[in-house]
Formats: C-alpha cells, sequence, structure tokens
DNA sequence: CGAACTGTAAGAATTAAGATTACAGTACTC
DNA sequence: GAGTACTGTAATCTTAATTCTTACAGTTCG
C-alpha cells in the first residue's frame, strides 16, 4: 500500500482543523512533508468524491465539503485505495499441472479481498472528527518539549 | 505488504497436499515459482514457529509439523508478516507546533494497528485445511485446457 | 495583463522487493 | 572419509514501486 490514504486523511483532518476550513496544496504539503503536486493530485481524487471542493485561481486552494463527523475512513479508503492490501507479486502458475501451483493465485486473490473488507470494517467507526479528536487529546509537544 | 506470507501458505498448502508430506526447497520453489533460497528463508521463520521441521543433508527438504485443520492463515500472518500492512512512508513532523503534523503520524500509527487486529479476525477463519479444500474444488485447469 | 492558484503529466531519484550467487554446515551413501 | 544432496544465511545485483521534482496549461481575481 501506498501513502496516499494517510495524506487524504492527513489532509481532511488539517482542513477540519483549521479555523477557515481552507488551505493551498503548499500549505497542506508543509504539514504533511511532502510535495504540493502530490498533494494536488490527492486532492483532486478527494473532490472527485465530494469531500472537498476546490477553487482556483488567486487565493484559492481546498475547502472541506464534507462534515467530519459523517465522513468514514472506511469511506475515504475506498475512494483511494482500494485494493492495495494485497502483495503485488503472486505465487504459482496457472500454467502448472499442480492444482496448488495453478489455483494458489485465485484462492489466495479472493482471500485477500474479503480480508480487506474486515479491514475497512474498523475504519467505518473513525470518522475524520473521530482522528482529530484523538489528535488533539495526543501528547501536545509544542508545550511538553523546550 | 511483501509476499512472504502469501509464499509461507502457499508452501504449507503444498506440503499439506503432498503424499509425503514432505518437500525440497527446489521443489517448492518451483511450485511457487520463485528462487529456493527464498523458499529456505521462509521455511527458516516457518520451523522456528513449529509449522514445519527441517531434515539436512541428502535426501532432506521440510515436512509439515503440523495439523493442516489447526493451523490459521492468522497464526501465519502473525510470525511472517505483522505490522507490515502499513506503508512505510508517514506525513507530519513531530516538531511541527500544528498539533496535526506533530501527532498524525502516532495517532495512524494506532489506527493501522487496530485496523490490522480486524484484518487478522478474517484470517483466523480460514486454516490450511480449508486453503487446500478451495484449491481442489477450484477449476481444474489440467482437465479443462486442451 | 500579471500574480497566485489548481490540474495533470512526464521524468528523475529513492527505496523496497525479489533474484541470484556463494559458501559453510549437515547428513546420508558408497 | 570422500562425494553428493540437501539446508542456513548473508551479501550483492536487479527490478519494480513509490515518491519527488519539474514543467506548463488552465483558471480567477485585482
Amino acid at each position: 500500500m501506498n501513502s496516499e490514504f494517510t495524506i487524504a486523511v492527513h489532509s481532511l483532518a488539517l482542513l477540519a482543523h483549521l479555523p477557515g476550513h481552507m488551505a493551498s496544496s503548499e500549505l497542506i504539503a508543509q504539514n504533511v512533508c511532502t510535495h504540493p503536486a502530490r498533494i494536488r493530485k490527492i486532492m483532486g481524487i478527494l473532490r472527485k468524491n465530494g469531500f472537498v471542493k476546490t477553487k482556483e485561481g488567486v487565493g484559492g486552494g481546498y475547502m472541506l465539503a464534507c462534515n467530519p463527523g459523517e465522513v468514514t475512513l472506511a469511506a475515504i479508503y475506498r475512494s483511494m485505495s482500494t485494493g492495495t492490501l494485497k502483495p503485488h507479486w503472486c505465487p504459482g502458475d496457472p500454467k502448472e499441472a499442480c492444482l496448488v501451483s495453478a489455483n494458489m493465485h485465485d484462492v489466495m486473490d479472493q482471500i485477500f479481498t474479503e480480508a480487506e473488507q474486515y479491514y475497512t470494517k474498523y475504519l467505518e467507526q473513525h470518522t475524520i472528527q473521530t482522528v482529530l479528536d484523538k489528535i488533539r487529546q495526543g501528547k501536545c509537544r509544542v508545550q511538553d518539549s523546550q
């Protein structure tokens, strides 16, 4: 799995956290620690799925377009990363005479797909809001350190 | 996630499938479609966890040391790949003043850990035997084709 | 028009995964 | 006890996935 799901959650949580619920790709990128172009790509997917709205041109950026308490991590995962849990490489060879070698790929594929459903079942329990709550009640580094 | 879990399941299912429940790393490697050295590495982990026994020397190889109906995929996953579901890259920066950036890493880490528990909960439902059953009832390529 | 944004794609750089090689150790057989 | 057929393990090479960077066209506002 790549990190697009994590970055999407981070970006949405950040927008929910900020007073105006709005930020440019550059600001989000700094917060996430990646490149603005990567943020724009991910926000494009979130826009197509209705989680954010885009404002182009001067003073533009991304704006939260959903209720943070209603959007689950499962919904975000589904729009970003469905199917990325299973490894890329797969064992066996369909042309083999041995049943195990010939059918292992299909069997494991089915198992990974069903396991992913359990995975997303957990993600249903979290929303952008609950993530934000966890973040806020987490240790406040700024005051702890120095 | 890399493919060690899948290969481990494949190897154990193959051993359970074979009459003598035994095979060399080279035979397994051919069946899985990978290199014998990779199989030996994975079988070493399975041996340390008691799933197989090793016989070195001439006529040696790996032998099933467990009841295929009792060993769940969850047990195999735990010994091979715990923690590999989460992406390697992680967003945010603990040194940031912004709470979201500072704490996102810890929060997502916790979420991925808990989601993995749901994932393995599904894997509890499968054993080497149920995988083998699926393989055997799957379409038999050898007779279908040609 | 020009400045400050987004949208998108191509290519480079980095990192993880997998393949290969090598060789020491073990056990069987002659 | 020498030779053969295995495993155990580590180092290195290759390939593929991920991430970064650059570039530029399109949009909006002053």
